[in-house]
DNA sequence: CAGAGTTTGTCGCAATCCCCACATCCGTGC
DNA sequence: GCACGGATGTGGGGATTGCGACAAACTCTG
C-alpha cells in the first residue's frame, strides 16, 4: 500500500512518546486502522516503541488493540447515532413503512436528522419516485441521493458528527426560502405539550421544518410516549399526524383525545 | 454475486456463505475487532474460508481488514464506491500531505469536493487543530467532523450522489457570506489558460470559492497537465499556488513561467 | 447424468508479527 | 560524578498470517 518515503510531515523532528499516541489516536480519526508496521516507518521508531505506545494506548481503553496494529474502539467512535440506529430496528421499520403510504409522487418533504427518519428515507429511496426532500442530514442525502428520480436539497449550517447533520441558524433561515407539502421529523419525546427533545440546536431545525410545511408528520417509537427532554418543539396542534409502532400506555392517550393529531399505528 | 442460497435455519452444523459473513458483522458489533483465526474455529471452518469471507466484505466496504481480522468500519470512510478515489492514492497522499504544510491553526479554508481534496482532507483532520473548514462535499464534513478541534461549515445546493456534494446556486450564494483565507480545490485539467473542470456546475463552486478567499491551492496529480475539460474555472493568474506529485512535462511548463501560479512538487 | 460454476479445503513458503531479554541512551536528583 | 529509572533500540526464536495454486465437494442447470 502507501509507502512512507521519507515522509513529508513525519520527519520534521523526533516524536515524544505523548506525540506518537496522540498521532495515532489521530490517525485513527481518519482511518479505521492502523498497523504498527506503517506507523513506526512514520514516526521513524521501531516497531517495538510503536507496540508499547499502541499497547498503552489498548490498555487504557482508547483504541482497540488488533494483530498487527489498532483500531478505533467502538464506543469511542460513534456512539451516537449509529448505536441508536441500531435498536429498535422492527418498529422503526414498521413506521418508516407506514409513512410512506402518506408520501405520493411529486411530494415535497423536509425531514429532519435522526435515527427514526433515516429508516423512514430507506423506504422512500427504494419505494418512491419524483419527490424533493428537504433535510438537514448528510445521512439522508446520501441515502435518499442514490435515487436519481428523487431531487435531494441538503440544508447549511455547523457539521455536527454526533448528529451527522447541520445545525446552527444557517438551517432555520436557509429552509425558510422553501415551502413543502410535508415535514416528517422525529423526536426525543412526545407529552401532552407536544413533542420535544433534548438539545435546543436540534428543536430549532424541527420549528423550522414544521413552519414550513402544509402538514407535519412525527415519527416515534412508543417509548417516547412521556418522555420530557429540554425543549418542547411546538404545541400539539401544530402537528398533524403521529405514526408509531403499537398503541401509547393509557396514561398517555389524553394526548390524541382532541383528534387534532391523528394517530397512526404501523 | 449477490446471491443469496435460501439457507433456512436448518444450519446447525455448518453455516453458509452468507450466514458465516452475518455473524461476521454481528460479532464486530459486539466486539471493536475479530480475527480470523478466532473466526475460523468458532465456524468450525479453515481460516482460509473466513479470509475470504473477510475480504469480500472488506471490499464491499461493510467491514475495514486488519492484519490477522477485520474491524468495525469508520463509516464516515467507506462509502467510497467511487472508483476515482482509489487510484493514484500514492500520488494523492503525497499530494495531500504537501498541502497540509501550507495550513496553520487558526486558518479558515474553502475546500471543494473531490478525489484529491479528500485525502486532503483527511490528512487535516489528523494533522491539524483549530480550523474552520467550509465545503459543499458530505465526504468532508463527515471526515473532518470526527475531530472535535475542526469546525465545519456545510454548503447548502442540490445534492448530486455522482460527486457527494452539494451543487446549484444555492452553493456559489451561501459563499459569498464567507471570507476565507485559503482555498484548495482539485480541477480535472490545467493548461495556460488555468484551471479547468468537465461539468459547469462544478466550475461554479470552485469559481465562488476562489473568488472568497484570500488565495487559492490548486491539488492536481501530474496526469491533469494539458487536460483541456469543458470549461475554464478561472484564469491562470488568480490561483496562487499548484501542488502536484511529480514534475509536469515539458511541455506544460510554460503554464507555470511567469511564476504566478507557484510550482510546489510534494 | 454430465458439465459448468461456486465454494471450501489443503499445502507450502514467504512475510509479518509477537514476545522476551538485554543493551543503550538520556535526563534527574543526590 | 554517579546511580537510577524511563524510554528506546537490537536481536532472535516462535507463532501467525498472507498468498497462490490446486484439488475436492457441492450446486445448479439442461
Amino acid at each position: 500500500m502507501a509507502r512512507a518515503p521519507a515522509d513529508h510531515g513525519a520527519m520534521k523532528r523526533k516524536l515524544g512518546k505523548q506525540a506518537r499516541q496522540d498521532r495515532i489516536v489521530a490517525e485513527l480519526r481518519a482511518n479505521p486502522t492502523v498497523r504498527i508496521s506503517a506507523l513506526a516507518r512514520a514516526f521513524g521508531v521501531t516497531t517495538e516503541t510503536v507496540r508499547r505506545d499502541v499497547d498503552a494506548l489498548s490498555r487504557e481503553g482508547v483504541v482497540s488493540r488488533t494483530y498487527g496494529g489498532a483500531a478505533v474502539t467502538a464506543l469511542a467512535h460513534e456512539p451516537s447515532l449509529d448505536e441508536r440506529a441500531n435498536i429498535l430496528v422492527e418498529e422503526r421499520t414498521r413506521i418508516a413503512n407506514c409513512a410512506v403510504s402518506f408520501v405520493q409522487p411529486g411530494d415535497v418533504l423536509m425531514i429532519d436528522s435522526g435515527a427514526t427518519t433515516s429508516h423512514f428515507v430507506r423506504r422512500l429511496a427504494v419505494e418512491l419516485k419524483d419527490i424533493t426532500i428537504i433535510t438537514n442530514s448528510i445521512g439522508h442525502a446520501a441515502v435518499a441521493g442514490t435515487n436519481p428520480s428523487i431531487k435531494v436539497i441538503l440544508a447549511p449550517g455547523y457539521y455536527v458528527a454526533r448528529e451527522r447533520g447541520t445545525y446552527g441558524p444557517e438551517v432555520a433561515e436557509f429552509l425558510r426560502r422553501y415551502r413543502a407539502n410535508h415535514a416528517f421529523i422525529g423526536a426525543g419525546g412526545m407529552t401532552v405539550e407536544g413533542p420535544n427533545d433534548v438539545s435546543a440546536e436540534l428543536c430549532w431545525v424541527k420549528r423550522a421544518m414544521i413552519e414550513r410545511a402544509g402538514s407535519c408528520t412525527l415519527l416515534v417509537d412508543h417509548g417516547k410516549f412521556g418522555n420530557l427532554g429540554l425543549e418542547v418543539i411546538c404545541p400539539l396542534e401544530r402537528v398533524t399526524r403521529v405514526i408509531t409502532d403499537s398503541p401509547p400506555p393509557p396514561e398517555h392517550q389524553p394526548i390524541f383525545l382532541k383528534g387534532k393529531p391523528e394517530l397512526v399505528i404501523g
